[in-house]
DNA sequence: TTTATATAGGACTAATTTGGTCCAAATACT
DNA sequence: AGTATTTGGACCAAATTAGTCCTATATAAA
C-alpha cells in the first residue's frame, strides 16, 4: 500500500525542480546536492522521467533536465505512472482479470471502482500543490472528500 | 502502489465468508478449498485477521473463523490496516517524518492530505459491498467522486 | 579540435520484502 | 483417551527493489 521508495524521490526531485526555478534547467548533480539523495539514485529517476516524457533532457555541458509541462499541468498521479506503470491498488484492474481464482474472486468489479476513485484523487493534485511547506498554502480542497457519500 | 498479495487473498477470503454465509463458522480448509488459495497461505492469513480482531477464533473440532461484525461494518481500509499497518502511500505520514530529506523535502504536508483522501476511499467501501459480482448491484456510487474538485 | 561537462543505456550486486511452508503445542469435542 | 482443529513461531525460497558502476554519446566552450 505504498508507493516505490524511487517514487518517492522522484516527487522529492520534481518539486526541489519547482521551488528552484520551474523553467530552468538542472542537473543530476545540483539534484543531488539539493535533495540529499546520492546521485547514482537521481541520475536514475531522471533518466526514467525523461523516458517517459515528464522531463526533457539536454546533454553536454550546460545541458540538464527542464519540465515538458508547467508544474500546474503534472498531477502525482502522472508521475506515479511514469516511475511505477498503471496505479492500481490490485493486479485485477481489468475487467477480465483472467487470474486464477476468477471463478471464486467476488471483488474484480468493486476493485475497479477503488482504483478509479484512488486514481482521481491523485490526478487531482499537481507538481505546483506538492510544493507548498506552509500548509495554509495547500491547494487540496479534502473537505470535498470528507463530504462525499460512495 | 500495490497492496500486498496476502491483503489481496485476504479480501478475497472474506469475501467468500460474506457470501458463503455471513454469520457460520467457516473453516481454514474449506475457505482454501472454495478459494483455491493454498491451505497454509489461508491459514496464515486467518491468523492475522484473528489477531487484529476482524475474525473470531474457535479452537477445536467444529472449530473455525467467524466474523466479529457485520460486513456491512467492515471497511477495506479496517482490512487493509489489520494485514499490512496504517493505509499511507509514503513512510512520511506522520506531521513530523524525521526522515534525512526534511530539510530539502516540501512534500510532506500535501502527501498527508492525500493519504486522507485515499483513506476516506478505502473506508467507506465495506466487505457487503465488495462480495457483489453483479455490477449493477455495486454500491459504490462512483459519480460523487467524479464531480467533485480539489 | 580538444576538453570538460552532462545525459543514455545497460549490467550488476546487495538488501529488503514478500510469499509460501512446516512443525510442535494447545484446545475442544466425542 | 483419541481425534480434529487452530495457534504460534521458525524458516526457506522467490521476487522485487534500491543502489552502484561502467561505457557510450552528445554538447558547449576554450
Amino acid at each position: 500500500m505504498k508507493i516505490n521508495k524511487l517514487t518517492d524521490y522522484s516527487i522529492v526531485i520534481l518539486t526541489n525542480m519547482v521551488i528552484k526555478d520551474e523553467n530552468a534547467m538542472h542537473t543530476a548533480k545540483e539534484l543531488s546536492e539539493f535533495s540529499e539523495i546520492p546521485l547514482p539514485t537521481v541520475t536514475r529517476i531522471l533518466k526514467m522521467l525523461s523516458n517517459e516524457g515528464i522531463l526533457e533532457s539536454q546533454r553536454g555541458a550546460q545541458g540538464g533536465y527542464t519540465l515538458t509541462k508547467s508544474s500546474t499541468d503534472i498531477s502525482v498521479a502522472e508521475v506515479i505512472e511514469a516511475m511505477e506503470g498503471p496505479i492500481a491498488l490490485t493486479e485485477c484492474a481489468s475487467d477480465d482479470c483472467g487470474c486464477a481464482f476468477e471463478p471464486s474472486c467476488a471483488v474484480g468489479k468493486p476493485w475497479q471502482k477503488i482504483n478509479k476513485a484512488v486514481n482521481n484523487v491523485l490526478q487531482n493534485i499537481n507538481l505546483s500543490e506538492m510544493s507548498v511547506k506552509d500548509e495554509s498554502q495547500n491547494l487540496l480542497k479534502l473537505t470535498n472528500i470528507e463530504e462525499m457519500s460512495f
